[in-house]
Parts: structure tokens; C-alpha cells; sequence
DNA sequence: GCCAACGTTGGC
DNA sequence: GCCAACGTTGGC
């Protein structure tokens, strides 16, 4: 799940959201999630799913932390429902709510932060063999970041990380041992080849993708055209 | 129902 | 700050 850490303010507010700020809170609700996939996705969570704390949008992305569900999907109302409030949605409302969140409730700090460019570099790797220093990670570990919808899509998110990815990234969050391998952006091409396994991404395919997931929004059709829409 | 134009995400 | 990727909107 990604969050921003730096401040950055959407129609008067700011949307800040850091590793630092998760650990005062201990526990919160992951509000403002505004497209249908992720959204399903969190409808898909159950307590204690374990969840990657990504800094987004940032000098240095990657992920922070550890998290786990702690409230399964319930309506994301409270912002929605204020027309001045950045996530102001006119076409939800109370009796049919179109937007979900889960509480997510902090676990531990990533003692190694997990840069994406190093993830990034795991991924690029033309074989599943790790570098030496990241021995540890193994093929099988290649394999999972190299599969990754951090890497293959980017944008969305939420998104989905196997068991054996989540521990293969605690693992090198707790081991570290890439200081001395250098994993420089290169500042190549522009077009990134995509990775095997990634979804495919023509056009046509993503808009069938789209089409899925607001089919599987489960409110009748009915029911959005007739939501209510607030005045301003 | 198609698809061009537009808006947003988010790495760099 | 740029801009590629891609989700969303709306005219036809």
C-alpha cells in the first residue's frame, strides 16, 4: 500500500502520509482511494493480511515498513460526503457507498529501507541469480520481485504481493547488504521492457481490465445513476 | 460501444 | 519540472 511521505496538498489539504506519521498513530484508516481496482482489492482484505508500507511520490521511493489489516473494508464516507474535502465523490452516498477502506494498524519500521530502484535493479537482472551480497534473497526470490506489480504496473495503489514476496522483502529489510552493490538509475531508454509475467498491456487489454473491475462494483446500476448529487 | 482528449500518477 | 503510462470522461 502506498502512501506519500512528503507534504503535498490536494484542494486545501495535505495528503502526508510517512513511515514516521504511521508510527505515532499506530493504527488508521486508509481513506481516499479513488479507483475501483485498488478499491477492490481492499474489499478483498482480510484481519491480519499482512501489508508493505511503499513511500510514494518521493526523492527516494521504496518500501519503509510493515503493516497489517487490522478492520476489513467498511465505506469510506466520512470524506466523501464533504463536497470540499479532496476526495469528494458525487456519486456516492451514504445508503450506496462506492468507495471502501481497511484500517491498517503499524507493525515495525523496515530497519533497512528497501529502495525501488534496488528493487527495480533485482528485477532487471537478465538471469534469477542474485548478486552475491544478496545471496540470501535466492532465485525463488528474484523470481517474486521480478513479478511484482510495483514492477510490471507501477501506478496502482494497492496492489497485491504473494507471501513469499512479503518475506522475501522483510528479509532484506532486516538483513540489508546492498551498500556496497551499485544500483544506479540509469538513465537509459525510455521505454521499459516489460518483464516476463507482466500483465500485458495493450490498449485493448486494459480496457477490458477496466470494464472487469467496475463490473465487479456490486452496486446495481440503478443505484449510482440515482445517487444523490450535493449542491456546489 | 468506440476512442480521442483529458487528467492523474509517480518515477526520474 | 518533465513526461510516459494509463485511468476516466464524454462526444459521436
Amino acid at each position: 500500500m502506498k502512501a506519500e511521505p512528503d507534504s503535498r496538498v490536494v484542494k486545501g489539504k495535505d495528503v502526508k502520509f510517512s513511515i514516521d506519521d504511521f508510527e505515532g498513530v499506530e493504527s488508521t484508516p486508509w481513506e481516499g482511494v479513488r479507483n475501483y481496482e485498488a478499491r477492490n482489492l481492499m474489499k478483498e482484505m482480510v484481519l491480519g493480511d499482512k501489508v508493505l508500507f511503499y513511500h510514494s511520490n518521493c526523492k527516494n521511493p521504496g518500501i519503509a515498513g510493515f503493516a497489517e489489516v487490522s478492520k476489513e473494508a467498511y465505506p469510506d464516507q466520512i470524506t466523501v460526503l464533504a463536497s470540499k474535502h479532496p476526495y469528494f465523490d458525487a456519486k456516492s452516498d451514504r445508503e450506496h457507498p462506492r468507495w471502501f477502506m481497511v484500517d491498517v494498524k503499524f507493525i515495525s519500521r523496515a530497519r533497512n529501507f528497501v529502495p525501488l530502484s534496488l528493487l527495480r535493479h533485482l528485477a532487471d537482472l537478465s538471469s534469477a541469480i542474485p548478486p552475491e551480497a544478496l545471496g540470501y534473497v535466492g532465485q525463488d526470490g528474484i523470481n517474486e520481485i521480478k513479478a511484482m506489480p510495483l514492477i510490471t504496473r507501477g501506478r496502482l495503489s494497492v496492489q497485491r504481493v504473494s507471501a513469499k514476496c512479503w518475506d522475501v522483502i522483510q528479509t532484506m529489510a532486516e538483513q540489508g547488504g546492498w551498500d556496497n552493490i551499485s544500483f544506479e538509475k540509469k538513465k537509459v531508454s525510455k521505454t521499459r521492457h516489460p518483464v516476463d509475467g507482466a500483465r500485458p498491456t495493450t490498449r485493448h487489454q486494459r480496457m477490458e481490465r477496466l470494464a472487469d473491475d467496475a463490473i465487479r462494483d456490486d452496486e446495481p446500476e440503478e443505484q449510482i445513476i440515482d445517487a444523490l448529487v450535493p449542491s456546489e
